[in-house]
DNA sequence: GTCTATATCAAGATAGAC
DNA sequence: GTCTATCTTGATATAGAC
């Protein structure tokens, strides 16, 4: 079994990875290119191809860090007093404090075979331990998610209330878990 | 005032836009390229910058006429016995029925003062008018766009059972509408 | 309104030497 | 593991003739 269908990368890969990330942060998705990842590390763009295969290895293992990042950072809320409320907040910071890379996590069908094994997973787990079912996680994910992505893309309205729309579907959702309600 | 900071196109520009609309949606976002598309009308890519100024006015006059598209279903789904429920079918048909185009108008931040005026606001009114509340319609809106992307970039897993998903949303954004509860 | 010719730029990737 | 040299492809856009 070869390394890009597992998602196991040699240290130097790893090195590579993290330059890569650190110029799509910092640049945007241009900055995410073969010569501009190898200028970062003081090599020639063809040498990364000793290392990973091809752009899309190197995308994946980007993605990757990502997810064990976002799995990390759920996990701990699962401790706090309202673990809900608290993943919605830790995933709208996480995502305003890496627009490019959650694009990058995102905007495009996954490939899986080259992702770090399980690591989606782990991401997805805390939400949907908090939940304890898998539909009212997927409603309340994609809830999360396009509150996010349409505040990146600038879809609202300059004057709207962000946090009050967070706040009518976080609402909405506990109260589907309430038997009171 | 100039046709390009009014959304105003000329009859050659909306042909233009119409043939870069049918290459979006056959051959995805690589169809979009100003040879591309003046090969469709059979001539040469530098007579398009006759009738556009740019690549970016041309993806602006596709994404209105995906506005005014969307303004008219939903605008129908309001005469339904449960216009929430009709409005949510409807958005997602749309989307799945034209992936491209679908990302084209919403991955991105849009450049206003190229949209055909007030198509942006038509396409939203009649969530507005459903929901009778601006925060409400935003997470709505949220929803159904982060449930309709995750969908269209199989971020689901493959048995998940979307309509159920679907189901627990719009049953909880309904019930913060009911006084009863 | 369309043409040809061209400028400019950047991308991913391979071959083969060292 | 890195290098140089190169291939191949494609993009947006401008100048100026007809």
């Amino acid at each position: 079994m070869s390394a890009s269908a597992t998602g196991q990368l040699s240290p130097r890969a790893q090195e590579i990875a993290a330059a890569a990330r650190e110029l799509l942060e910092q640049e945007g998705p241009d900055g995410l290119s073969m010569r501009k990842v190898a200028g970062k590390l003081g090599i020639q763009a063809p040498s990364l191809y000793k290392h990973l295969p091809d752009k899309q290895a190197l995308e994946s293992a980007v993605i990757s860090m990502g997810f064990e990042e976002q799995a990390g950072v759920f996990a701990q809320c699962l401790a706090a007093d309202d673990p809900l409320r608290a993943m919605t907040i830790a995933y709208r910071s996480y995502a305003l404090a890496h627009p490019h890379l959650y694009r990058l996590m995102t905007e495009r069908p996954l490939h899986r075979d080259q992702l770090a094994p399980g690591a989606e997973q782990r991401a997805a787990a805390p939400l949907l331990e908090a939940t304890g079912d898998a539909d009212l996680a997927r409603a309340v994910w994609a809830f999360a998610h396009g509150m996010t992505i349409l505040e990146l893309n600038g879809r609202f309205p300059e004057d709207a209330d962000l946090d009050a729309a967070w706040e009518r579907g976080l609402k909405a959702f506990r109260e589907m878990t309430n038997p009171a309600c």
